[in-house]
DNA sequence: ATTATTAATCGCAATTTTACGATAATAAAA
DNA sequence: TTTTATTATCGTAAAATTGCGATTAATAAT
């Protein structure tokens, strides 16, 4: 049908996939990199910084504002984006305890 | 138009954001939960721990071994499944240097 | 006031994803 | 050998994603 039955799964595996999901477009690991990259946070330079257009760009920020990675604050006539270092922390966690649950089986599973 | 101009951003990139749309969604992290708990990998009950169709874990099994994550064996008439050591680790990597490039702008992003 | 610059949004098209039932394919059990 | 159990695959439908050009909105510059 194209929609998750989101409703049947735990607070926690919907908000990993969240950011998983943010995380999952190559397009968005560059926009991530620039704004990692440049400590100073970057307005829409990043539009020259990848081979797309302006609109596509500015899409992908928006998936990333959505899933809270990043955030923008309006400066003048331009628009600063930077990581949200809460989110990001958080995502980190998250993310970070599920790959780290993996305990090597020792023998032989599979 | 739907695909990706993937060929356009780097190659670890792309790497990065398989690794992370394979996660982008809550069956497929609860999926991981089921193999990541029982330290002896499971076949196809984990078709009962999630409240979708056969069909449906089948396809998100298939996009976790695609991505690399888990690998299947067959056992007799059942398929057991298990995290791909190598690959979950080469993916915590990756994500892992991600989240940290970050350092805390000090004073005033944003 | 008019003109440029910057960025978001709209509308559209192609593709992919999500999901399921139904159908194969395979192997164990009877 | 026929039946049963297990899993993959096919076909289909709805929805979401990706991408772009064109337009809009808002601010700065002239």
């Amino acid at each position: 049908m194209g929609l998750s039955k989101t409703e049947q799964f735990t607070e926690e595996e919907i908000l990993i996939a969240r950011f998983a999901k943010a995380l999952g477009h190559p397009a968005r690991i560059a926009i991530l990199r620039v704004l990692l990259e440049r400590k100073a946070c970057i307005c829409g330079d990043i539009v020259d910084e990848l081979p797309l257009s302006q609109s596509t760009v500015s899409q992908h920020l928006k998936e990333l504002k959505e899933a809270g990675l990043i955030q923008g604050d309006i400066d003048g006539k331009k628009v600063c984006y930077c990581i949200n270092e809460q989110v990001w922390k958080q995502a980190q966690e998250t993310l970070g305890v599920l790959f780290q649950s993996y305990t090597a089986c020792g023998s032989s599973c599979c």
